[in-house]
DNA sequence: AATGAATGAGCATTCATTCAT
DNA sequence: GATGAATGAATGCTCATTCAT
């Protein structure tokens, strides 16, 4: 054979999804992987250098589609309402690798995506509500809380994305959630 | 002589809430909690049967606290937000406890406590904003956005709680928050 | 207990020298020096950080004394001879220290440490010998030989100390060693 | 189809003896030879049984080269300076193999092969000066003076093998090698 | 004949827990 | 009550060897 087996390869993936998705890298078990994958722990080895390489082969692919995303916002191409529907787009093939990368990837390269990610939706989110704030003559006290608004509003979008497999409920929701969030949301800081 | 010093266990429960909060209960070790604490291994173990168990003394006069906001609301003595400012009021006096059992309580019988207060806000929300909608003849889809409103507000008021030391700032905070969350709420479904 | 306890450790640095010695640094098993010291794996780990640790506490005490002799040497206090009974004297402290350094000692800090020595030996030769065969007008053709006069002598030195325990035979020997070495040794370049 | 390809075989065989020279028995990589070989590591066990197979493959002919010039000696056909000229003829076809078999070979049967050349050495050296030694009435106190000067005579002849490929240049240092250990080495015992 | 995927014992190291003192 | 030495199962990873194709 010229080529790795792909059932085997992606069986180790399937069951590396899984371990990392239940303990979070740090204390996921190569060998648990392997048994799980009915694979000899040497043999997972041929397939992936390490654990951090298994672990990035599994995120890498979500975690570049979010790297295009930045820099389309970058470009201030896409409102912030675009950018989330960009979002949920990409997140229809990568859910379970985001989400492993958001909560499980302490240990990694990637432990500081939720907090890159939430970043941009700040930013998004003050660009777009501070001119209509200022022209109201409103002034926030406390900026932090628009941290809290793209740190929870992250935090809902994924909640989302977590439960939901079809798409329709899934838009729907979304859209109620953005709704919720930011609906008049310069009116509920007077 | 069969009694165990105070002094001694304090230390221990001191040195073990700051090492579970730093690393989580699952990577916490033991060793540094005993060194940090001045106190050999071997002692912690006459003071607290096993790690769990350390685990267990520091969080659950925080959780016996959650059981008892649990139970006046079950009477329904209070509307949402009386019980957002009585959890304020727990909080005052076991923050970090708190906070333990919702991010780092991962391997321990509390790792399901956020969901458990995230259920909670949930009723509550409800109790609070279907009867308005009813009344508005609106129909709500899907219920899942309760779920949603619920554990974005939970998340948001423990951000605001990890990270203000100072009371006033806090309450502020967390009134933005509310009023961000629950302003006009039903309005919002129409 | 304040200290660990001295038989123990002594008891690994015993096995742990016979494991170098046998075979060498890289393919030494921690866990055969821990069995053949009656000891659970995980208490070699209280006495000695880690494999290379172990490894240098029981070579350094040699290298050191190696170090004050080089000083030595460099201050030029010393005749070759002179360093010779200086090294025998320190070997007398530490043979299979030395003989771990020269010979099994791949993979550590000290693998180029009979090169080394071999280096140092070769100076004091060629500085011993050139100006005599200068005086009687003869050219080394290849200065080759110098390096392997060098490392010989090193050798047969190590040889002889790896032998002997009693003082007397070893001195008899290595006099005789250097006898047939340098005697009349730029005669041998005529 | 019994047969195995000699080209194949030879192949494995070059990059074995170069993979040997460099990490030893013991640290050499089946894999590694395999992959240099250009050829798949199972095909490497149809052609020898195991490592030590093929180390003794590759060492071998060098030995029995070893062997032959042994019976020659117990023939006492050869004086020892006629054995240094004749090692040499047999270190002209294998070298490699020869400095495979001093230095690399630890793990395997051939381990002691340098003691056993070194023997050798000593009995010839015994042979030739013992004699002349009687003749002057000189008595050695310790006859393992013998063995350190063949020990450190084949070490320098296997230095100078070792870093050598022209022919002249390696004669003429073994000359000069043979001159200062042997030269009136009778003198050097009075 | 040849391939390379698969195996599993082995490695160094860590750490919660126990126990003799 | 306190100590810290001792235990051993578990971790990530390597590599000679086997075996189905």
């Amino acid at each position: 054979m010229q080529y790795l087996k792909d059932e085997v390869r992606n069986r180790i993936l399937a069951e590396a999804m899984k371990e990392f998705q239940n303990r979070g890298f740090l204390n996921a078990s190569m060998r648990a992987i392997a048994d799980n994958a009915g694979v000899a722990i040497g043999n997972v080895y041929r397939y992936f250098k390490n654990k951090e390489d298994l672990f990035n082969e599994i995120v890498e692919p979500a975690y570049r589609c979010f790297l295009g995303m930045e820099k389309l916002h970058k470009q201030e191409l896409y409102s912030f309402k675009e950018i989330v529907y960009y979002i949920m787009e990409v997140m229809k093939e990568y859910k379970i690798q985001l989400l492993i990368m958001v909560d499980k990837s302490k240990g990694t390269k990637y432990a500081s995506f939720k907090a890159e990610i939430t970043k941009l939706a700040e930013k998004a989110i003050r660009d777009g509500l501070l001119p209509e704030l200022q022209k109201k003559g409103i002034e926030v006290k406390d900026p932090f809380i628009f941290c809290v608004i793209a740190s929870t509003f992250i935090e809902g979008l994924f909640m989302i994305l977590r439960k939901y497999e079809e798409e329709a409920a899934t838009r729907y929701l979304i859209h109620r959630l953005m709704i919720l969030f930011f609906d008049d949301l310069d009116k509920r800081f007077e």
